[in-house]
DNA sequence: CACCACCGAATGAACGTTCATAACAAAGAA
DNA sequence: TTCTTTGTTATGAACGTTCATTCGGTGGTG
C-alpha cells in the first residue's frame, strides 16, 4: 500500500467512524467532509464515488489489521502458543479498534462484499490458514478442510470482541485465555 | 405474534428479499411495494415507517426461527443429541432461509440493533442458552459463563450457514456433523 | 351513511456528484 | 531574478435525481 495523502486519510479515518456510529445509510459524503475538515470536492479528487471509497476502505482496514497481526509473530514458540498467540492478537487488535471491527462486519454483510475479488478477502486468512494447514499435516489437527476451521477460529474471535465491544460481557484475561482454549479444544484431534 | 394480514406478510416477504439482494441502501420503499404487489401507500398503513418496517421484519424473522427450531426438539434424547440436533436444525433453518439469514447479519451489525429492547434480542438465544445451563450444571461443560459459550455456538452455525450459501465450500453431512463435534468438544469438559 | 383497506400521483427534503474557480508549487523562459 | 506556464490539490455552491412520506380519492362492506 502507497503512502496516503494526509486527507486522503482524514477521508477514510473519518468515514471509519461515521459508518460505525450512523451505519452506510447515514453518513452522506458532506457528513465526511466535515468530519475530515475538506470540501466535499475534495473526496471526489481521491475517489471516484461514495462506493469506492467504502470498497477501498475495506482495503484499508484489511491492511491495518494485517500489519498488527504481523507485529507480534515470533518464529520460537511452539505450536499450541503460536495459536493462542494468534487469537489474542486478533482479539486485541479489534478491542483496540472497534471502529474498524463494525465497519467490517457491516461490510461483509452487505451487497458490496460479493464484489470484492476473491484473493483480497482471503489475504488475511491466509495466514492463520497455513497454520492451521502445518498443524494438519503434523496431526495435531483434526483431518477437516483447513478453509473451515480457520474461518471457524476467525469468527470466534470476531464474536468474542463484538460481545466484550458491546458491554453485553466483560472479558478479563482468563475468560479470553478460555476461550482461545476452547477453540484450540474445537480444532485439534480429540 | 398475531396473524398477519396478507399484504403485510408480502410487504414483509419482499423487504426482506429485496434487502438480502440490495441491502438497506439499495432497497427503496417503491420497489418493496411494487415486488409486494401493493401501493406505495399501503405500505404506510401497516408501518410508520422504513426504520420501523425493518424492526418488525426483524421481528418477524426472529419468530420464524424460534418456531423451526422448537418442531424438531424431543424430550426422550441423551445430552449429547440434544446439542447436535439443536446446532443442525437451526443450521439447516439458515441453509433453507437464506436471505434469513442474510438479513439477520446486516441487522445485527447495524445502527438498528442496539435500538431493540435486550429482552427482545435474547429471546432466541435462550432456549440454547438454558439447554447449555443444565449442561454446566450437570458438570458437562466448561466452567465459563453460558452467555459467552451460547453466543459462541450461535456464531459457529452462522458462519458455517454463510459459508456454505455463499458456495465457498460445500459442506456435506459429514462436515455438519464434524463442525456440531468441533463445538461440542469446544465446550464440554475436557 | 360511516368505516376501512387500499391506491398512486404529488411533494419536498436529502443526497451524491459536478464544475467553474482558486491557491499554490515546480519548472522553464527571458 | 522575475514572469509565464503547467499541473496538482482543493473549494463549495449548484444541479439533478432519488426516495421516504403524504394525502386526497376510490371502491367495497356493514
Amino acid at each position: 500500500m502507497e503512502i496516503i495523502a494526509e486527507k486522503k486519510k482524514a477521508i477514510l479515518e473519518s468515514t471509519l467512524k461515521l459508518i460505525k456510529e450512523n451505519g452506510f445509510h447515514g453518513t452522506p459524503m458532506s457528513l465526511v467532509a466535515k468530519k475530515a475538515g475538506v470540501a466535499a470536492g475534495t473526496i471526489y479528487h481521491y475517489f471516484d464515488s461514495k462506493d469506492t471509497l467504502i470498497m477501498e476502505l475495506f482495503e484499508y482496514t484489511q491492511f491495518r489489521l494485517q500489519q498488527a497481526m504481523l507485529k507480534n509473530l515470533r518464529e520460537d514458540m511452539d505450536f499450541k502458543e503460536g495459536f493462542f498467540l494468534r487469537w489474542t492478537s486478533r482479539y486485541h487488535f479489534f478491542i483496540q479498534n472497534p471502529d474498524v471491527l463494525f465497519f467490517i462486519e457491516q461490510f461483509v454483510n452487505s451487497p458490496y462484499f460479493p464484489r470484492c475479488p476473491q484473493e483480497r478477502n482471503e489475504r488475511i486468512q491466509n495466514e492463520i490458514k497455513q497454520f492451521i494447514g502445518i498443524g494438519k499435516e503434523q496431526g495435531v489437527f483434526r483431518d477437516l478442510d483447513q478453509n473451515l476451521m480457520s474461518i471457524m477460529v476467525h469468527s470466534s474471535i470476531i464474536t468474542a470482541a463484538k460481545i466484550q465491544i458491546d458491554g453485553k460481557l466483560v472479558l478479563g484475561e482468563n475468560e479470553i485465555s478460555q476461550l482461545a482454549q476452547m477453540m484450540w479444544d474445537s480444532i485439534r484431534k480429540q
